[in-house]
DNA sequence: TCATATATGCAGATTATTCTGCACATTTAC
DNA sequence: GTAAATGTGCAGAATAATCTGCATATATGA
């Protein structure tokens, strides 16, 4: 269903975290230069697939993220599942076990903060990215 | 770095299951119906972007794939873990737990596994998806 | 009121992806 | 040798994504 590309997928990343934006200020949090009427040719085009809404506030229109982070994010999962993993999710964190080299205690652990923190209340909101145990964090390639 | 359309990475797929065909395999095991112009035209431009090689053998040419099916689902699930987990596959690792519903002692035995099959031999050609252990298997949405 | 800054609307150029059509070459069967 | 089957090369159409330029509208401040 959700399908970005490189640029679409910025704007969302980005309207996701800040909420409502309008053309100018999601220009300044783009990631690289970019002319406002190229951002708003994106704009244009996410409203059309239904990805966002906007509404006039003022002189400007705000863009607001329709579609959620947390169903992208499943959506684009089960894709790489789908293509990689023969469909089974299982399969994939079979993959990540064996990558991060963690002792079965802290498998535990993290499997018990992971219960927990799905278990209470609205998920969809909230940040898929626990508090405490950040590691290996990505250079970009 | 590997980034492919829905077309490409369907000749991906097949190349990285069979190996070495001529335009008219790969059509006969395409998902759809593709003319063989067609499918040409994909095979040309992946060709173009350095993924596969081609040679001839016989009167036809025959496509491999040059871009490795495990580094590209690694750098596939990187971007992933990079636009959704801050970069932190340990995150991703977290929501996979939460998802999957397994006791400790399964869990365990899911690590002793991966770790097993992490470390024999040239896991490169290896399949991701392990023999035993399947269970979601995804319907296409 | 008038100039300036800010925002929008729109036309279209550029590139990439996907797909079609057709001419031509080579192998195989008869 | 000749026809049918199979394969390639190439030109280009259709669509989508990305980006540019410019005309115009509106709010703000002197």
């Amino acid at each position: 269903m959700a399908r970005f590309t490189d640029g679409e997928m910025e704007v969302m990343r980005i309207l996701w975290e800040h909420g409502e934006l309008k053309p100018a200020e999601i220009q300044e949090l783009f990631p690289r230069p970019i002319k406002n009427a190229a951002l708003r040719s994106y704009l244009t085009i996410l409203v059309e697939k239904g990805h966002l809404t906007r509404r006039g506030k003022g002189k400007a229109f705000y863009y607001r993220a329709k579609t959620k982070r947390e169903s992208t994010f499943r959506s684009m999962l089960g894709d790489l599942v789908d293509t990689f993993c023969d469909g089974s999710s299982e399969a994939l964190l079979c993959h990540l076990l064996a990558k991060e080299k963690l002792s079965p205690e802290e498998l535990l652990e993290l499997q018990r903060m992971a219960r927990d923190e799905s278990a209470d209340g609205d998920s969809s909101k909230k940040s898929v990215t626990p508090k405490k145990t950040k590691k290996t964090r990505r250079t970009k390639s």
